[in-house]
DNA sequence: TAACATTGTGGGTAATAGTGGGTAATTATC
DNA sequence: GATAATTACCCACTATTACCCACAATGTTA
């Protein structure tokens, strides 16, 4: 298998159901490698909606991160403990599905109906309506990153 | 076998199945490089189009880069995000199709027949009326780019 | 020119994916 | 420590997808 581990893309509705369990996306399960033990970790994101980070990758790239930020910083602080207090670690289930906690349910509004994307090296589960709500980039804020990437 | 590897030009005819599967030309598939697992990423055009890139040329060209952008700018985010929503990766079946996805199919308004162009390095995937419809270009555009490629 | 291989297209069937619910195990509450 | 609430695990159903086989049309080779 070539395909990326660890690496997820495109767009997927999926519904969450009375016991608060969410499937994720057969793609995005076969994409996750097996030292995450199928585990992800589910925290609040930035934007209004749930972010599920592999278990390695917020072990190595956010966790790592956050260590090396001085806490003598009120800012750094601040920082870290708003993405530290609502992570929790998930496993799938047999049928490969999640829980959602509460709270996150709550912060991103989200109802039975649910949108899953895979934004590279997480996943971002959202309200549809908030997710359509989101504006565009326009060209000029594309033309700022379009060095990025040669499309 | 003559041809550059991951390179694609020519204009095909081909037909999207009840299924959603269409097939990708001969010639397209030969010129895919192994280490692509016969895989393309198909996403949302600039045009009114599907375009399909070899696996490893989304990799290399648009997914790495997207992986260093940090997640704490909210331009980044947008950024990213408008890429990867709509990008998934299919692996031709053992026909040499691919799968479209219902929200590729209503956006490039694909019906039953379709048109498959070659654009060097990606494939575009066109509703044959739409393809007609777009203009080409005036003598005043070839001179504006004429310092960008030597023909 | 005849036999053969390749290509585009269609369809049947088995496997998989998404969803829902029951019950036992675990945790929380009083 | 007993009871209630929550979670984890198992089983089940349906829709979709993947895989296989088939065939006509075209191109290629002997």
């Amino acid at each position: 298998m070539t395909i990326t581990e660890n690496t997820f893309t495109g767009e997927f509705s999926y519904t969450l159901d009375a016991k608060g369990r969410l499937n994720i996306p057969s793609k995005f399960r076969s994409a996750l490698s097996p030292d995450n033990d199928k585990s992800f970790v589910i925290t609040k994101g930035m934007d209004p909606c749930v972010v599920a980070y592999p278990l390695v990758e917020w072990q190595q790239r956010v966790e790592s991160g956050l260590r090396e930020l001085s806490a003598t910083s009120q800012l750094n602080r601040l920082f870290v403990r708003s993405l530290t207090r609502f992570a929790t670690t998930v496993k799938l289930d047999g049928q490969g599905r999640i829980q959602i906690t509460q709270f996150l349910k709550e912060y991103a509004s989200l109802d039975r109906d649910v949108r899953i994307i895979g934004v590279v090296n997480k996943i971002e589960i959202w309200n549809p309506d908030d997710l359509q709500r989101m504006q565009d980039l326009s060209q000029d804020d594309f033309d700022l990153l379009s060095d990025k990437v040669i499309l």
